[in-house]
DNA sequence: AACGATGACAACCGCACTAAA
DNA sequence: ATTTAGTGCGGTTGTCATCGT
C-alpha cells in the first residue's frame, strides 16, 4: 500500500507526480542520479532538486539519502571503541539528542548513532533486565562498560603498536562503501564483486574511479581487520560492549564493585594513556580536544 | 532444505521550527 | 500577520541477512 509523502511540508509536485512517487530502498540508478545531480548543482532546495534530478522521490527522501548515506565524508561501518566510549559519555550527558551527539563524531550520522544505541546499548539493558534510564544501567555503563572500553582501547593500542583509534571504517571518499542495493529493484547486474560506474563525470566527483560494492561486500576488506561480536555484528577489531559481561555485574548498586568510584572520564584517559589521535591517523579528533570537551 | 526468530540498519513519518513570500 | 516551502530532529517501521531449529 503506497502512501503519499507525509510530513515535512508540502511539495511542488502535481497530483500525478505524487501518485508515482517511489518509496522504500534506493536503487543504484537513483543513487547515481542523485550523486550526479549534486555533483553538478550542489545540495539544498531538496524538493526542486528531486524533480530536476528526475527522481521520483520526495525532496525529504533525497535529503535523507544524501546526508545519511551518499555524502562523500560520511563514515560508515565499524564504530570504533573510542566512538563507542564517546557515544556512551555524550548520551549520559544529553540523552537522545542524536544530532548533537553526532556533531562530536565527525562523519557519523545521527541515524547511525541512534541505531547503534538501539541495537547494542538498549539490547544490553534488556539483558540486564533494567531500563536504559535506570540508575543501575547508568552505573553499569559508567563504572563497568566505559572503563572496560578504555582498557580495550589501551590493550589494542599496546598490542598493535598503532595509534589509538585506528579503525577500519571508511568514508565515501573514493568509494560508496558496502552499498546495500536491493537488486530486485535494479536493472544492473551486480553479480561481480565490484563494478565501476559508467559515468565518467562521477570519477571527477569522487576523485577517481568509483567502486560500487554489492551488499555483502565489506569495505574493510580483510577478514583480519574486522571481527564479529557474539551477535554476529561486524565491529571493530576490539570492539563492542559484549565482553563487558566477562566482568562481574553488581546488581545491588553497591559501588564497592566500582573500579573507579565516580572517577571522571578524563581521569580514565589520564591513567597512563597517551592518546595523541582519536581516529584514522588523527584526521578527526585530537585527544586533548576530546578531553577538553568532556571537561566542559 | 525450509521456516521462523532475531538483529542491523536504511528509510519513513510526524512534528517543530525558520525564512521567505 | 499569515501562509507556504524547506529543513532538522527524534521516534518508528520496513526490509533484508543471518542464525537456529
Amino acid at each position: 500500500m503506497e502512501h503519499h509523502a507525509k510530513g515535512g511540508g508540502n511539495y511542488s509536485r502535481s497530483e500525478e507526480e505524487l501518485m508515482e512517487l517511489r518509496r522504500g530502498p534506493w536503487t543504484l540508478e537513483e543513487d547515481l542520479a542523485l550523486i550526479n545531480y549534486i555533483a553538478h548543482h550542489g545540495e539544498g532546495r531538496w524538493n526542486s532538486l528531486a524533480t530536476s534530478a528526475g527522481l521520483k522521490r520526495t525532496g525529504k527522501s533525497c535529503r535523507l539519502r544524501w546526508l545519511n548515506y551518499l555524502r562523500p565524508d560520511v563514515r560508515r561501518g565499524n564504530i570504533t571503541l573510542e566512538e563507542q566510549l564517546l557515544i556512551l559519555e555524550l548520551h549520559s550527558r544529553w540523552g537522545n539528542r542524536w544530532s548533537k551527539i553526532a556533531q562530536h563524531l565527525p562523519g557519523r550520522t545521527d541515524n547511525e548513532i541512534k541505531n547503534y544505541w538501539r541495537t547494542r546499548v538498549q539490547k544490553h539493558a534488556k539483558q540486564l533486565k533494567c531500563d536504559v534510564n535506570s540508575k543501575q544501567f547508568k552505573d553499569n555503563m559508567r563504572y563497568l562498560w566505559m572503563p572496560r572500553l578504555i582498557e580495550r582501547i589501551q590493550a589494542g593500542a599496546a598490542s598493535t603498536g598503532q595509534t589509538v583509534g585506528t579503525s577500519s571504517t571508511t568514508t565515501n571518499s573514493g568509494t560508496i562503501p558496502a552499498a546495500n542495493y536491493h537488486l530486485k529493484n535494479s536493472n544492473l547486474n551486480m553479480g561481480s564483486s565490484q563494478m565501476m560506474l559508467p559515468q565518467p563525470n562521477m570519477a571527477g566527483y569522487f576523485g577517481g574511479g568509483v567502486k560500487i560494492y554489492p551488499s555483502n561486500y565489506t569495505p574493510e576488506g580483510s577478514s583480519a581487520a574486522a571481527s564479529s561480536d557474539s551477535f554476529g555484528t561486524q565491529v571493530s577489531p576490539v570492539s563492542d560492549l559484549t565482553d563487558c559481561y566477562n566482568y562481574p555485574v553488581n546488581h545491588n548498586n553497591n559501588q564497592d564493585y566500582c573500579p573507579t568510584n565516580e572517577l571522571p572520564l578524563q581521569e580514565y584517559f589520564n591513567q597512563g594513556l597517551e592518546f595523541n589521535n582519536w581516529m584514522d591517523g588523527g584526521d578527526f579528533f585530537n585527544m586533548d580536544d576530546v578531553l577538553k570537551f568532556l571537561q566542559q
